[in-house]
RNA sequence: GCCCCCAUAGCUCAGCGGAUAGAGCGUCGCCCUCCGGAGGCGAAGGCGCAGAUUCGAUUUCUGCUGGGGGCACCA
């Protein structure tokens, strides 16, 4: 697909440098033009407002300016018709350029990019990076879907993805989770806990984990020794993850091990580079600090001076104990990341994740890196909302909802649509009970409904031995010329959503696009009695077209195309 | 106190400086002689407040009000 606005707006530059060199306009700084499509197709496919902008500095009126500048443009093929209304150029698809899309759209067909924007670029997604201590909740879920979404979108745009999930299993959270399941084997087992032992994840999956090993290794296990445990949990959670994340097709290409920058040095490295210039030091408190929190004495830390870069504390690297905080291994992991030659990095993080991230750019600024590659998509939070009220998620606790309840009470397709068709910024109520509830009114079925009534037809017209081979699309009317111009813009859609990361744009334009079919497949009959064969035969070329653009869009959002619903 | 996000229809949300601000759900009318009823047609109903920039602001900026989140030697 071509992307029109943009070969239409240097036509436009083009032509008011035309009308500058003939004198018709005086000269002045051509501004980029910008084509804007309006809401109203009757009105116009594309539109340009350049004139209004002119007037000043053109010292003319609008509609004049527009005059101008349509004297001499030399719009491209597709335009079949300019009109100057008011001070704005309207400009119209050409009918006979429409009718070619339909068989353009069926020769692309689905398994190719959609445009070319980021065709040689790399880019990277991080996304979902839940360490394994316990199932996929729904906090979660909406970086998952927006991730994998981002993704989707950019490899329509043309870019080389990979996508990446970055945990660790290391530290407290493991060990603690081990010993939580410790104490669930033992349980299991009608053993006490061992001394000591507590209970830190109380959710239900670890007791089903205690379970099962006391299952398989009997009273084997009995004596302090916590690896066993902490293999098992590791393993079969991670296992659980992936089986979760499958269930809604998101897969990664790489699972990469916060371990790994500890065993390959680069941990260190970056500390030592960081010190080499000037960003560390050590003290039992902040040079810096204007933050209102308590403070505390642990000891002589280690410090990044973060405060350099507009940071309104310094932070911690290092703990007095010698151990690194989250932070140093976070800014060595964007430093491979960025070692890897990506064009663009793209970081799902939710919000609480803010000034960690912020924390990252200042020490890849810090080594003069370029933290610009790295574009990080801060989701906000997701409530939930339970019998009216807010239930405050927590790993820990046990007492959330995770994606696979939530699957299991409506549909993996719901529950992408749901979690995908709203901007990452705004924060959402998640009402699990409206949320099952509405799962039939849910926008997706209607998305999803109409590529299955072009199914439908298929099926009946293959029954009565009508095809759409060879068909004369001459025969297609307004109605379906319409559908195709805003099929078309799938093209631009693509096109903002990777540009501003922004995957919900193509939720949203799967809806409208729905409802732009709907009314045509109410009208345009295929298989009736009174409609000539040669018009079937084009109507049905119409409805191929039709259900490949849906097909790829619910491809774009991750979403199943049934033949029947 | 500082930082981030949000404020648009009864509800949930779109709206990359432009023409008459859209959709879903809900409400109220109407429509199954048909490939399709998880459908179609229609109605009611809205930009938090005050400034600034601009030919033009729901959109950019500032302030205010209101809501949410974050400010660990946790990850």
């Amino acid at each position: 697909m071509k992307l029109l606005p943009y070969e239409l707006a240097l036509s436009v530059e083009h032509a008011i440098r035309a009308a500058q060199t003939a004198g018709d306009l005086p000269t002045f700084d051509v501004p980029d033009v910008k084509i804007s499509a309006p809401k109203r197709p009757e009105q116009a496919d594309y539109a340009a407002s350049i004139a209004m902008q002119l007037a000043k500095p053109a010292s003319l009126p609008p509609p004049l300016i527009a005059e101008h500048i349509v004297k001499h443009l030399h719009p491209p093929a597709y335009i079949g018709a300019v009109e100057v209304i008011g001070g704005y150029i309207n400009f119209k698809l050409a009918d006979a350029w429409l009718r070619e899309q339909v068989e353009a759209i069926i020769v692309e067909g689905t398994d190719s990019a959609i445009i070319d924007v980021g065709v040689g670029k790399r880019t990277q997604v991080e996304f979902v990076s839940a360490n394994p201590t316990g199932p996929l909740h729904i906090g979660r879920s909406r970086g998952a879907m927006v991730g994998d979404a981002m993704a989707r979108v950019l490899a329509a745009a043309g870019y080389a993805v990979e996508r990446e999930y970055y945990f660790n299993n290391a530290g407290q959270q493991m060990t603690n989770l081990s010993i939580s399941l410790r104490y669930r084997y033992r349980e299991a087992l009608g053993l006490p806990p061992i001394t000591g032992d507590e209970l830190h994840y109380k959710g239900e999956y670890l007791a089903d984990f205690g379970k099962l090993m006391a299952e398989q290794h009997g009273d084997a296990l009995t004596d302090a020794d916590l690896q066993p445990f902490k293999a098992f949990a590791e393993a079969n959670m991670f296992d659980a993850i992936k089986a979760t994340l499958k269930r809604v097709d998101i897969r990664h290409d790489i699972f990469f091990n916060e371990n790994s920058l500890y065993e390959s040095g680069a941990v260190w490295e970056t500390l030592a580079q960081l010190d080499e210039r000037g960003y560390i030091y050590k003290s039992t408190l902040p040079e810096v600090d204007n933050t209102k929190g308590e403070k505390d004495e642990d000891g002589e830390a280690t410090w990044f001076r973060s405060s350099r870069f507009g940071d309104n504390k310094d932070r911690v690297v290092v703990k007095a104990t010698g151990e690194p905080t989250y932070t140093l291994p976070d800014i060595a992991y964007h430093i491979n990341k960025l070692a890897r030659g990506f064009d663009v990095c793209v970081n799902v993080l939710g919000a609480d994740h803010f000034i960690e991230h912020q924390v990252v750019k200042y020490g890849l600024r810090a080594l003069d890196l370029d933290a610009s590659k790295i574009h990080v998509i801060l989701v906000q939070i997701v409530h939930l909302m339970k019998d009216g009220q807010r239930v405050k998620s927590s790993t820990r606790a046990g007492n959330f909802e995770t994606l696979d309840d939530l699957i299991d009470q409506t549909s993996a397709d719901a529950v992408r649509y749901m979690l995908l068709a709203r901007s990452a910024d705004s924060q959402m109520d998640f009402d699990l009970d409206l949320a099952v509830k509405q799962s039939n009114d849910n926008p997706v079925y209607y998305i999803q409904y109409a590529y299955v009534r072009c199914a439908g037809i298929f099926r009946e017209a293959a029954a009565r031995g009508v095809s759409d081979d060879g068909a004369d699309l001459s025969h297609l009317g307004d109605a379906e010329l319409k559908f195709i111009r805003r099929a078309l813009q799938l093209a631009d859609v693509i096109e903002v959503a990777a540009r501003t990361f922004e995957p919900h744009q193509v939720a949203f334009f799967a809806l409208d696009l729905a409802n732009a079919f709907h009314p045509v497949f109410d009208s345009v009959r295929v298989l009736h009695s009174e409609v000539p064969p040669e018009v079937a035969k084009a109507r049905l070329r119409f409805f191929r077209a039709a259900q490949i653009v849906f097909k790829r869009l619910l491809d774009l959002m991750g979403m199943t195309a049934p033949d029947t619903m």
